[in-house]
DNA sequence: AATGTCATGAGAGTCAACTCTCACGAAGGA
DNA sequence: TCCTTCGTGAGAGTTGACTCTCATGACATT
């Protein structure tokens, strides 16, 4: 549809972009520093068309990450047929968390690129609250008709507890190794869905 | 002590590394940018003399923003009579958080910094892990004594929750402003805090 | 085939975080 | 008082994030 019968400029500009996103992710994937002199080299571009396409690195990441990322409902597929909030919440967190792990050296740099200018942030991949709507669908007519108040309040919790951010701050300034950073966080965030549970019990 | 009886030598680099601390202080307070070119030229100081007195920027940030902090009895001194763990941690978590949103410039660069350099951490001034505790003194012979596990659990809880990170987080992805970010994040502490004390109930 | 359009590369420039070297000048000991 | 010590400034250099301009050459249009 979009591609395929694009003229010569198209398709060119196209793969320009392919490489560019594929160079990316693959700098993620091997724990490198991603910058963008780095995607540019590894992708066979000057920097300044690497700018061209995206605007800033964080655009750049984000894109990157967003395409390694499955859809919410695939990602909890293994507790598709579970209607335990907190059972639910637990593996999105455990994936979440696993996840970013993996790709730490991207979702660092995109923080540290956001933190400081929160006017880009528009452009990171909201994974963790597709996640969280997912994990709490069971909870949608109860909890979400019963107490919306609440029901927002769980999902800023969580949103807060399955991130990035407590990640690193359970292993960097907590002092964790990634597994243990990974149970606790896990376990902050069933303790917090157990206790939203409980108030329509 | 340390001063006063030191040579005129001693005395200068104290004056020097006091006026850079001064600048960098305020900086943080009219929520300009803290960099090092800026507050080299607020102290009154070459860019290079202040990289002698401080390894890197966190470094710096670090002691100018710890020199602000009370010590935890003295911000916590309003619920010094208060038994109740749920009470104190509501305002340790309020406290802290309002300090930073009024230095958010600094933590921001703070963070942006260690972000990506996990070694440069331990120079982070741990300013909330001792309000966590002061705040939980009351279940030290409770909790504490009964399943340190849990209780150790819930000093992680919070260490994510009352956080610049978590603060960031409500504000600058889910849009949140200051004072519903702070609430948010307030109400997330007290419901881990309360999870924890029914557990001993 | 001639001409225009446009993707790209190369390079210069700015700013911040650092690192290093060199030279000046003042404090301090002999 | 002479000379060493040492705190400091100035300046160059490196890297990354960007921004901007200019030249080139390939594709596209007529």
């Amino acid at each position: 549809m979009t591609a395929q019968a694009g003229t010569g400029r198209t398709n060119q500009k196209q793969r320009t972009r392919t490489a560019i996103v594929a160079a990316a992710r693959d700098l993620t994937g091997t724990g490198a520093e991603v910058t963008m002199p780095a995607v540019a080299r590894a992708a066979l571009v000057s920097e300044a068309t690497a700018y061209r396409y995206f605007p800033d690195l964080p655009s750049l990441i984000s894109e990157a990450l967003a395409g390694v990322w499955p859809p919410p409902a695939e990602a909890l597929a293994p507790v598709a047929d579970s209607a335990d909030p907190v059972e639910r919440v637990s593996f999105a967190c455990e994936f979440l968390l696993r996840g970013i792990l993996a790709r730490q050296g991207s979702v660092r740099a995109m923080i540290a690129a956001t933190i400081t200018r929160p006017e880009t942030v528009p452009t990171r991949p909201g994974v963790r609250f597709g996640l969280i709507d997912h994990a709490l669908l069971p909870l949608e007519d109860t909890l979400g008709a019963r107490d919306p108040d609440g029901f927002a309040q769980l999902k800023r919790d969580l949103a807060v507890v399955v991130s990035a951010e407590a990640l690193f701050t359970l292993t960097d300034l907590c002092g964790l190794d990634p597994d243990e950073a990974i149970t606790s966080a896990v376990r902050t965030a069933a303790t917090l869905t157990a206790a939203a549970v409980r108030a329509i019990a």
